[in-house]
RNA sequence: GGCCGAGUGGCGGAAUUGGCAGACGCACAGGAUUUAAAAUCCUGUGUCCAUUACGGGCGUGCGGGUUCAAAUCCCGCCUCGGCUACCA
């Protein structure tokens, strides 16, 4: 039996691990049809980015919960799709090559030979011919094939779906206009645009850099200055799928935290835009009147400030208005006067980023320009005013400012002594002071009843919505109109280590862009990353990719000169369908063949962590829908079913205070006091918290921290499979806790389930042997009336438990089950094969281990999942409590199916409930059948 | 500030529909085995009172409520964690 032909008489997990792992390799035995055979699986992981430090604990929670989802579907018959790969593009990879100044590729192909090393390790049943990487030029040569539909297609409102460019509508105007209006008319309508957007430029550094690498205005690394600068970027037209992305989530099988989330993210809201007229105000009638002729223009004339509001029914309230700092109109709308003031307030707003805005909100900033606005609703002035409160980036970028009823507005007005009009009464159930808020002395943002709005005055806000909408829109001053936070997705980023997209800006004979774009033939893709001499950043807001080889850069194409794009696609880009390419991996003619996608696709088990709830799931979600409205997939939802991990703390760390000078204290942390680390020994526990066994006074701090290089306290799997094994390491995660809770990682938590997995072995292995040999107890004996009752008992939990993905009760009822039968001198086979069929999917190593010494030649992978026989796992007869009053006061032993006169008659004949009823009246008896006998008694 | 989640022994956690709180594991203690230790096996282990045995009181973050019965449902708080952050 034993293959290295030594004695091996304990389970040795760094034996028989590496064996079944070579053993599962070389018989593929996880092998995956192209086509499912009978009912299909795909159970997908988030598959990982490989950093250099490789697997971290974390990971393997989410995927040895798949992988024993998937091995005991593959027991039940399912054929099963579960494959991995990496998303290999990444920021840390670029800088490793900046400062090493070799090319990202190596360092990334190192890392994922790590990676994949460490996941076989763990034996888990991926079947590693589809493995994927989106740094292969096979990949994302389909990345980019993407990117062209999405800017070959647009949006349809009225239908709701994606339709392809050429079957835009081109009004009569436009094609009258000529070729370059109708290309720019189409550029506005496409999924893949480009914008002006504001990025985040370090000159010091030479780069742009992402929103979470700057703080107070300066560069994460070295402290350098950041401007906010407007550059060319690529932006993706998700908002378009917005209300689809918002509603088809009532269709998945998701968390409600989960989905929540994501409609928040989108932010839908409803209200209206109003033009709010700044020319001089002997001019508004006029212009009221032109407006009532020529209705609400699509984009807003010089002469008007247009605003978004939630509210329309405080219109009466605006008592001045506030534009971002980056709203075109800031220089015009600025007098001489407040230029100096305006052009300072807005280069210090440029220099903060949008987080640092946000930051110290409680402080509101802004300059008044100098110009008023006329109010439709009653024709006063308001100023106008520059705030960074204001976005630029949502709605207009400007707005009405109602202080009376929204909170910012109150503040800023408080600041700069503006008036506050209350036009909302709260009415008699508001807690607050209902005569503050209509004195404009306090705010107030519910909903109530108009005041002081002239002809809708006495209308509830909902009433008033309506009627001041539609009367905006046949003024032609306003109309409704729908807001989402979601924003259109800023797509390129100035990077190398990213894929290329497959764009050509046409060149004019001085070699300067004439402003046509040329997509990439589909036939002529990929477009891989050129060599370059090195990484290190320019001095110029310019992409890496600026510094490649001429050939590369300035491709011609039927005599005309081109330069290539040189942004590259953000890391979301290749994560938006890897699981479609898993379907079929080397496919050279699609990205995925239509037969297999229809075969496999949705994804009936997504796995992996929530820090990826919002951001993954929606890009991922918004590029299905637009390949499935072109036709190239056939569900409108890829993942059907998700499910998100919880995170993996560090082990427990006590803590306690202590002055300079080396003594105790509960004093808050100040200058001169440390927290300092206490031995699990030094502590005890004092009523709700802990305290220094030397000085019960002091408190100690016991808490699990998020494991970090910093704090030290990062377990390596690596170091866990050479101390307990895999199978350990996967039981343990499994058994800490729910798959979805937060939890805390326990060394001595691994070694007790170690503890089980020998208990296992040694349940069947003779351990006292000199070679291997089944323990003598197991024999070909039929099972006892009792053992066949654990038996089954425990194929029903592990089952059911298994099917649930409640994995920790699960493992508790085998160890149960190693518990009883160990103690048993007798165990029959029938009863050890069984289990160890239970146990493979939890500890596969072990378990075909124990199958191929139990006498099979063959992986147990597809064995047949045992079956249990409900009727079996029932006790004929059951304890059940006699309570009085609630209280439990005897304990009975009945027949299982007892009725309940029979209950209450064996209770009431119970030697202590005699004693008890005999000074007391019974006033009602509840009686539950298998559960319990209640006697509600008076004396 | 907002949203979401969670509070159960010394610790991780278990507990169908409201129905015997503490499964399973760790840790700890005692015993067996051993020259000894490790390993293994057995026993005990919420807490307080009582201990002659049977026992009894309390107990699921805190305070109320509903119910024959509440970890579970309702109301009001507290603490911790995660996400998010001026979205007009």
């Amino acid at each position: 039996m034993n293959q290295t032909g030594h004695c091996m008489p304990r389970y040795n997990p760094a034996e028989i691990e590496p064996k079944w792992q070579a053993y599962w390799d070389q018989n593929e035995t996880f092998k995956t049809p192209d086509l499912p055979v009978g009912e299909k699986l795909y159970v997908l992981d988030m598959f990982p980015y490989p950093s250099g430090d490789g697997l971290h604990v974390g990971h393997p929670e989410g995927y040895t919960a798949t992988d024993i989802v998937c091995r005991f579907e593959r027991m039940r018959g399912k054929s099963v799709l579960h494959p991995m790969g990496f998303d290999a593009f990444g920021l840390p990879a670029e800088e490793h090559a900046i400062k090493t100044n070799t090319p990202p590729r190596i360092s990334t192909e190192k890392n994922v030979t790590t990676f994949r090393r460490q996941l076989k390790m763990l034996g888990f049943s991926y079947d590693w011919h589809r493995e994927i990487s989106t740094t292969d030029v096979d990949y994302f040569r389909w990345t980019q094939w993407i990117f062209l539909v999405l800017y070959d297609s647009w949006f349809d409102a009225e239908q709701q779906r994606g339709r392809p460019m050429d079957e835009l509508p081109i009004p009569a105007d436009v094609q009258d206009a000529g070729e370059q209006v109708v290309r720019e008319y189409k550029d506005e309508y496409r999924l893949a645009y480009l914008a002006n957007a504001l990025v985040n430029w370090c000159p010091a550094l030479g780069t742009v850099l992402a929103n979470e690498e700057v703080r107070d205005g300066l560069s994460d690394r070295g402290d350098h200055p950041v401007h906010r600068i407007p550059l060319r970027q690529w932006m993706l037209r998700i908002t378009a799928y917005a209300d689809r992305l918002e509603n088809d989530l009532a269709s998945l099988d998701w968390a409600d935290g989960i989905k929540k989330l994501q409609r928040d993210w989108i932010g839908r809201s409803t209200g209206a835009e109003v033009d709010f007229f700044v020319g001089p105000q002997d001019a508004f009638s006029a212009w009221q009147s032109k407006r009532c002729e020529s209705g609400y223009p699509r984009n807003p004339s010089d002469d008007v400030l247009r605003i978004y509001t939630t509210r329309p029914d405080t219109l009466y309230g605006a008592t001045y208005m506030v534009i971002a700092p980056e709203h075109p109109f800031v220089e015009r709308l600025t007098t001489p006067e407040h230029r100096k003031a305006v052009r300072e307030y807005c280069d210090r707003a440029a220099a903060k980023s949008d987080r640092d805005r946000t930051e110290n909100a409680k402080d509101k900033t802004g300059v008044f320009t100098g110009a008023f606005a006329i109010n439709p609703a009653n024709g006063s002035p308001v100023p106008i005013y520059i705030a960074d409160y204001v976005l630029i980036s949502y709605g207009t970028g400007a707005i009405m400012a109602v202080p009376a009823h929204d909170t910012r507005d109150f503040e800023f007005a408080k600041k700069y002594d503006i008036p506050i009009v209350a036009v909302v009464d709260p009415g008699d159930s508001f807690d607050g002071e209902r005569q503050a808020v209509i004195a404009g002395e306090e705010c107030f943002s519910g909903e109530g009843t108009a005041i002081q709005s002239g002809e809708y005055t006495g209308l509830s806000t909902s009433e008033f919505k309506v009627k001041i909408a539609a009367t905006l829109q046949t003024d032609g001053q306003g109309r409704e109109a729908v807001n989402y936070k979601l924003r259109d997705w800023l797509f390129s980023r100035q990077r190398f280590w990213g894929e290329p997209f497959p764009i050509l800006h046409e060149l004019d004979e001085s070699g300067e862009p004439t402003g046509v774009i040329r997509p990439v033939a589909v036939e002529d893709l990929p477009v891989n990353l050129p060599e370059i001499k090195d990484y290190k950043p320019h001095d110029r807001p310019e992409p890496p990719l600026g510094k490649a080889p001429d050939e590369w850069l300035y491709p011609v194409i039927d005599g005309v000169r081109y330069r290539r794009e040189i942004n590259t696609m953000p890391q979301w880009a290749g994560s938006c369908w890897y699981f479609l390419r898993f379907i079929d991996p080397k496919n050279d003619q699609c990205f995925v063949s239509p037969e297999k996608e229809k075969a496999w696709m949705p994804i009936d088990l997504y796995v992996g962590g929530a820090e990826h709830a919002v951001l993954h799931l929606l890009y991922a979600r918004f590029w299905h829908k637009v390949l499935y409205d072109r036709g190239h997939v056939t569900t409108q939802e890829p993942f059907q079913r998700l499910v998100n991990q919880g995170m993996i703390l560090g082990d427990v760390e006590f803590t306690a205070r202590r002055t300079a000078d080396g003594t105790w204290t509960n004093d808050a942390l100040q200058d001169g006091i440390e927290v300092v680390p206490i031995s699990v020994n030094d502590v005890i526990k004092r009523g709700e918290t802990f305290a220094l066994k030397e000085d019960d006074s002091i408190k100690v701090e016991s808490r699990a921290h998020k494991m970090s290089k910093s704090r030290g306290n990062v377990v390596n799997p690596d170091d866990i499979v050479r101390e307990y094994g895999a199978d350990s390491l996967r039981i343990y995660e499994m058994f800490m806790g729910p798959l979805e809770a937060t939890k805390p990682w326990s060394m001595t938590g691994v070694n007790g389930v170690r503890g089980f997995l020998d208990r296992a072995w040694r349940m069947i292995v003779d351990h006292s042997a000199e070679t291997i040999v089944i323990h003598e107890a197991v024999n070909d004996d039929s099972l006892t009336a009792e053992q066949l009752k654990i038996l089954h008992r425990t194929i029903q939990s592990v089952t059911t438990d298994t099917a649930g993905m409640r994995f920790n009760t699960a493992v508790a009822r085998m160890m149960e089950f190693v518990n009883f039968f160990t103690k048993s001198k007798c165990r029959p086979r029938e009863a050890m094969e069984k289990f160890v069929l239970l146990l493979s999917p939890y500890a596969p190593h072990l378990a075909e281990e124990l199958w191929q010494i139990l006498g099979h030649a063959e992986t147990l992978a597809y064995e047949p999942w045992p079956e249990f026989d409900e009727s079996l796992t029932r006790d004929d007869s059951i304890e059940i409590a006699v309570q009085v009053n609630g209280k439990l006061r005897a304990k009975i032993t009945v027949p299982a199916d007892a009725d309940r006169a029979v209950l209450e008659d064996i209770a009431r004949n119970d030697e202590k409930l005699v004693e008890i009823l005999s000074q007391m009246n019974v006033v009602k008896v509840v009686v539950v059948p298998g559960r319990l006998v209640n006697f509600v008694v008076r004396p």
